[in-house]
DNA sequence: TTCTAGGTTGGACACGTGTCCAGTTACGTG
DNA sequence: CACGTAACTGGACACGTGTCCAACCTAGAA
């Protein structure tokens, strides 16, 4: 079943909706990181929203599609923010180790997308595809000028490969910005 | 709850068990695809299998677990293989390639084992990180000696993104191999 | 043949998921 | 104020998951 929120896209929602569903994801966001996602309910965040479950699905097809919607509000939250550096390896790392940062942040939500992201639900698939694009896009920016496809691709895989190992467990958060750095300066190697 | 299959690494399990755990494995796999990992159920493999639910879970702890171990069979069944090529971008092409092709072989495995992997369940994290060894083995023995380390995580991070991104659908496994071809030698452009 | 483990079984259990829908409540427009 | 519609509710539903355990086979040793 297909959902409201973000479904057609640019369109905000009415005033009574928007609060609501603003109160779902507020409360959805706290009992993340209060029990972790894997003991979060929809219907355990529709109680603390003071909402009914039935409510709640209106607003979010599943359990994934909450999360990936409190990811995709988290990454546009940080749409501001400037790669920073002189050379593209620089800004490159300011990039990957901005998401870090955040994701470290926030490591609940951060355990919770990373499985979110494969359902085959229909909201995630569109979610996703927003969010690969925004990575792509900084990626990009940070790049510069012309960036070589298989660079950029490169970096994409790597910190796409990155954030599945973090939520595997096999990365902390924080480890994942420092090797990165390294792993961004090896990929750009030789690539002026 | 932790279940029999390569719980005691390296220790055979006798008879009956070595059977019946043979006949589970030959039906997840045909069940994984015929009916894709999604529609597949662990009853419907016992039923497959002419086994009970119960003793099938004395096997495997979780369909996820389930997933990870056929992964990880289909992994070492073609642990013999070495990469080929005169220089470390083509045998790092070669082991890249190679699982790729075994990945599009198996569409339906490969669909289920991105999400399985990320199972918080203990045996399947046992797997993970043998699955993360052997990853990497591969890489560092087709670099050849002393690899620089910022290289061969870059390597393994790619191939992670690579699987992620094609168990999300973005990318098909065939598509795979290409791009990886691509990512592998701007990766390496610069490091002889 | 009888005994005894190791294996297997059936079936009930508690719990979570997402769906559905008839009925109720609140809002803003006329 | 009254009324229609948009939003919400309650509660039942079908289904899947993994757990548990007493009873039951079955093969091989005594």
């Amino acid at each position: 079943m297909s959902s409201y929120v973000s479904n057609a896209p640019r369109q905000e929602l009415g005033g009574r909706r928007a609060e609501t569903v603003e109160r779902l994801f507020s409360a959805g966001a706290e009992e993340l990181d209060e029990v972790g996602h894997e003991a979060l309910t929809i219907r355990s965040v529709a109680g603390r929203a003071g909402v009914s479950p039935a409510t709640a699905y209106t607003y979010f097809a599943s359990k994934n599609h909450l999360f990936a919607e409190l990811f995709w509000r988290s990454l546009v939250e940080d749409a501001d923010h400037e790669p920073q550096g002189a050379d593209a390896v620089a800004r490159v790392q300011s990039v990957t180790r901005r998401m870090a940062e955040r994701l470290a942040a926030s490591p609940a939500l951060a355990a919770a997308v990373t499985p979110a992201l494969l359902s085959s639900d229909a909201d995630v698939a569109r979610l996703r595809l927003r969010i690969g694009g925004e990575f792509l896009d900084r990626f990009a920016r940070a790049l510069g000028e012309q960036p070589d496809p298989a660079v950029l691709e490169a970096l994409v895989l790597a910190f796409s490969g990155a954030l599945l190992q973090a939520g595997m467990g096999v990365l902390t958060y924080t480890d994942m910005g420092e090797r990165l750095d390294a792993v961004v300066a090896a990929i750009l190697e030789g690539h002026a």
